[in-house]
DNA sequence: CGCTAACTTGAACGCCATCAATGCTTGTGG
DNA sequence: CCACAAGCATTGATGGCGTTCAAGTTAGCG
């Protein structure tokens, strides 16, 4: 899954200009560093890896270093006691830890096995005034966050069960699709219980809604961690949410 | 409300930097651009004017301007059929209009009336690849801007009405503060339905959900555009969310 | 001063959270 | 290689909260 080049190139930025008409939510992402800039990054960074499950930074620490995948899965979320809160899961070439204030916004926790570059931010700071085209890769990057979270408030609108799962699955494949993987299955590498607290619902009702869109024809459950789309046409349906649960029998066209 | 001095001197960024540790929710936000940054913003923008409820620009148009706040408040929404979903309110120095692969990502409607200015991105592009200090300005107002989605989102997931008004209303006074005004009554510059359509809930539910919190002693409402907080105690225990609405009666301690 | 849009209040139904029990699977040690 | 354990996932039953539909009330604006 890892090339050893990846690792001795450098850390990797993908995004599209968000002011050049690309087209399609479907297309893939370009890597946006050239091989100088990735060698440059990579002069100032370590490559750090995290087991399954593995605290990376908690909130409210210190934010000495800001972070980029390159394999693995890992979850941002608030640690509210009584309720968690996932407030987005990151995939390879992904860049976490900014900050606020100073201090990390959210912990960060390996959701399965992860390897990435850690950047301190002191040395990334001066790299960024002396280098504008650096600092306007970060901005391109930090635009594709911004509209991914506004996705992800998008989808917690929703009133109804079923249309925050089919909004959710669509975001996994939408975001394989941008790395250039394969789309015929969604990889689900998350627990259901951290997907209900993405979408904001029960780990049950996860579970069953699942199991709704599969009765219904909308997707085919393969196992635990891959589900396919069955039916474009009915998950679309579901999406679009005209009143986007209904218990079952009525397909009121 | 509108001094003639802010339109003269140009556009006006207020945000942090968010390495820098300064320290509080409630901190006051700096003016990023000097003068000089300013005066040069200003040649290449010119001020527009909408009136209460003036639809500023659609989803899926070409973006060929970002717009900077004067005064007046704008929505950021998704344009659904059949169920509205407003992304952010904007107020004055905030930016908006930013695009995703060179179309707008959502629709902007006044929600009071406007005063802006609007930058055509062609002019703004070729200014911020000549202008280091400009482009780590907006890359600071970005990383606010992420964390104003992210705690949208969090809001969003709250399983209870009250706590999600709570959340509301301690966004705005937030807000207000950071913008420099009084945070003594809490002005609600939108209706109860775009307030429904911001916290994920019907217009019917936010009237209640206001009803209760002053029944229960957490705010007062002034009028159909002011609160108070009357308790901050009640207020925050609220937020915190236990078990956020439960009906009445049983103050379970 | 009247009209219209915004807001409040009421009643009933239905979805989802919650509690509880059972089933599956993954990995570990015998 | 098998057995067991511990997490993870599914399934079931019940009740509370919020949506929805429906009046009625207030307030802003001509």
């Amino acid at each position: 899954m890892i090339s050893a080049g990846s690792i001795l190139k450098g850390p990797t930025i993908r995004a599209a200009d968000p002011w050049i008409s690309g087209n399609k939510a479907t297309s893939k992402l370009r890597q946006l560093l050239n091989d100088d800039e990735r060698r440059r990054l990579a002069a100032i960074a370590s490559v750090v890896r995290f087991k399954k499950g593995a605290k990376i930074y908690q909130e409210g620490n210190r934010a000495d270093a800001v972070f980029n995948i390159i394999s693995g899965v890992i979850k941002a979320h608030k640690t509210d006691p009584g309720g968690e809160q996932i407030a987005a899961f990151l995939f390879p070439d992904d860049l976490f830890g900014l900050s606020e204030q100073g201090r990390y916004a959210n912990s960060a926790t390996a959701v399965t096995p992860v390897t990435a570059f850690e950047i301190p931010v002191s040395a990334l700071r001066s790299k960024l005034v002396h280098d504008p085209a650096l600092e306007f890769h970060v901005i391109c990057k930090l635009c594709l966050e911004l509209r991914q979270a506004q996705r992800h408030a998008f989808l917690l609108s929703r009133r109804h069960a079923l249309s925050r799962l089919v909004l959710f699955l669509q975001m996994l494949e939408q975001l394989q699709g941008a790395r250039g993987e394969s789309t015929s299955q969604i990889y689900l590498p998350m627990t259901r219980s951290d997907i209900g607290e993405y979408v904001g619902m029960s780990l049950e009702a996860v579970s069953r809604g699942f199991r709704i869109l599969a009765t219904r024809g909308a997707i085919k459950i393969l196992n635990r961690r891959h589900v396919t789309i069955a039916n474009r046409g009915t998950f679309e349906k579901i999406a679009a949410d005209p009143n986007g649960s209904l218990g079952l029998g009525s397909t009121v066209q």
